[in-house]
DNA sequence: GCCGTTTTCGGCCCGACTGTTTTCAGTCG
């Protein structure tokens, strides 16, 4: 699909007209219409084709004809002209924290820097601080910018970011008591993105600025970025950016829709705000000079006339309409889940055994727990032999005695082998309470047709991780979901929603995408130990950021429905 | 460059923090 290219051309052509100083209106532009084709899951040939390029939101006549242009040409006049006018390694400098695209530009105009050693060099030797609004300090938070960005500061796993955060919120409520109100993440954290870049963390208190002060002090706190009165930032031993803002209980529910974005999902909510006179910021929703509300998020969205929207939904994916006509879902909920589907035991390659397994999810309040070891292709993942899972089987049984309220399912992760056929032959399989498929070897040979293979086996329940991606390592393979959901869905035949950090696969959009073509989907945690359970809940998330319902997940249902 | 239930022209989210200024610009979220 061309989508992809597109948007990462609009995308690049956005950085390189800011830093040339172009207005900013149409460069907001130029990334409006990335992230739209970003996100869109329809082919962008096939809606040219049907001539419906132009009821894409963000796409006017000036970007249409681009787009065409590229499609029919595969070339982009406009493209080739702008990115002639900076290099893609000045470019690049944008990533470093500190940097905008106005230094950047001038740098590059007035200095002629044109990479990053340029840039330390013009820092050495005095010539950037030359220049107009530049001072030692500032030059030093470039420095500082440039030291992170070469240690490798990304994206950071949802997992991670929750307990950084929990971590934090912790200490903070240890340190104050009473002193502090609410407390809870904001950002992309709070609508539980797959990956965070920086923490937000809000805190309700009076105290700002010793609050703020106790945080920047904090022992996994590495270096202080910024520390005012009701701001903070700082990065953790680990790379990772926090911001904490301390609100009055009066606006707290203000910032916390403010902070919690996304940003598209923002600008649509103010834009509503406007056809009304009301303006809305962190402390509040205003007529006037007039205060309507910001104790809560439901004030503002109450106010706007739309019910409260759950933070995971926040993306300008349709929901501020459906908060309109109340028409939103009801998401399934963080205690819903009633077991895992896929885990490891140390059979194959988990680090406990079926027992230990067992009890940590009885532990959690599970009411059952799928034991679903390699199989025996898997030969990196020490994958069973069918005499080891006779073996397992039976183990599973004798276990199963002793529990009244839970039960062990005996399962397998089952290679789909390179020529779509299984790992285990069907009378094996047949012995089993619930089997999962998937492919882990030979990625680049018809996936889809061996997934759609695998998918008519009668034997097989689910299917493993769909598309193979790791999450900053490597691209899902090539499937067509669609051919997949509909053989999916004529099987009744689950989709996994792997909760691993690095996969979230399917992610939000497919998953959405799946349960709309009728396909009931799985959130299972893909542990290797006992603590690899809790992935459940950001799986939980992602679930919900597709707008899944508890009838859209299978393990929300009891056992006996499972098996049947 | 996009968009329209006040608009086909004139808007386009908005404020904190910081540093370099002496009233503001850049960056960030």
């Amino acid at each position: 699909m061309k989508n992809k290219e597109l948007a990462a051309m609009f995308s690049e052509m956005a950085d390189i007209l800011e830093i040339t100083g172009e207005v900013i209106f149409k460069v907001n532009a130029y990334r409006k219409a990335s992230r739209v084709l970003d996100e869109l899951l329809e082919d962008i040939t096939r809606i040219h084709s049907e001539g419906k390029l132009h009821d894409l939101t963000g796409i006017g006549k000036a970007i249409a004809a681009k787009i065409e242009e590229y499609l029919a040409t595969g070339d982009m006049r406009k493209f080739n002209e702008v990115k002639a006018m900076v290099p893609p390694s000045v470019v690049s400098l944008l990533e470093i924290q500190g940097l905008g695209p106005k230094t950047v530009g001038m740098a590059h105009k007035r200095l002629g820097v044109q990479s990053l050693d340029d840039l330390k060099r013009a820092i050495a030797d005095g010539s950037l601080e030359k220049l107009p609004g530049m001072g030692a300090k500032k030059i030093g938070g470039i420095r500082r910018g440039i030291e992170l960005f070469e240690s490798g500061h990304k994206r950071v796993f949802l997992y991670d970011a929750i307990c950084i955060a929990d971590d934090i919120i912790t200490q903070l409520k240890a340190t104050f008591g009473n002193e502090i109100g609410r407390i809870s993440p904001a950002g992309s954290t709070r609508r539980m993105r797959e990956t965070v870049r920086d923490i937000d963390i809000l805190v309700e208190t009076d105290q700002g600025e010793a609050v703020v002060a106790a945080f920047t002090r904090l022992p996994l706190a590495k270096a202080v970025l910024a520390a005012g009165a009701t701001k903070g930032s700082i990065v953790t031993a680990s790379g990772v950016q926090v911001d904490l803002r301390a609100v009055p209980t009066a606006s707290f529910g203000a910032a916390q829709q403010y902070f919690t974005g996304s940003k598209a999902h923002n600008v649509k909510l103010r834009g509503i705000a406007r056809t009304h006179n009301f303006k809305i910021n962190e402390y509040g929703i205003y007529e006037g000079e007039r205060k309507l509300g910001g104790e809560s998020e439901e004030d503002i969205y109450r106010i706007l006339g739309l019910t409260w929207i759950p933070s995971e939904l926040r993306e300008d994916r349709g929901e501020i309409e459906c908060a309109a006509s109340g028409c939103l879902p009801q998401l399934i909920d963080y205690g819903e889940i009633k077991g895992d589907l896929h885990v490891h035991s140390n059979k194959s390659d988990g680090h406990l055994s079926i027992a230990r397994m067992s009890e940590a999810a009885v532990k959690l309040g599970y009411q059952y727990l799928a034991i679903c070891d390699h199989s025996k292709s898997a030969a990196y993942a020490r994958g069973l032999s069918p005499e080891a899972l006779l073996d397992s089987i039976a183990e599973i049984k004798a276990l199963n005695e002793k529990f009244s309220n839970f039960r062990i399912l005996a399962g397998t992760e089952v290679d789909i082998l390179s020529d779509g056929n299984l790992d285990y032959d069907d009378e094996l399989l047949a012995q089993l309470d619930f089997v999962v498929a998937s492919i882990h070897s030979a990625f680049t040979q018809n996936p889809t047709g061996r997934i759609i293979k695998a998918i008519e086996n009668p034997h097989v329940d689910m299917i493993g991780h769909l598309s193979g991606r790791l999450l900053g390592k490597r691209d899902g393979y090539a499937v067509d979901y669609e051919r997949i959901f509909e053989a999916a869905r004529q099987t009744n035949t689950l989709i996994e929603i792997n909760a691993q950090p690095m996969r979230f696969d399917l992610d939000d959009i497919h998953a959405r995408r799946a349960a709309e073509s009728g396909i009931k989907l799985a959130i299972i945690s893909d542990a290797h130990d006992a603590v690899q359970l809790q992935y459940m809940k950001t799986g939980i998330g992602i679930a919900r950021r597709a707008w899944l319902t508890k009838q859209d997940v299978l393990n929300t249902a009891p056992v006996e429905q499972i098996l049947s």
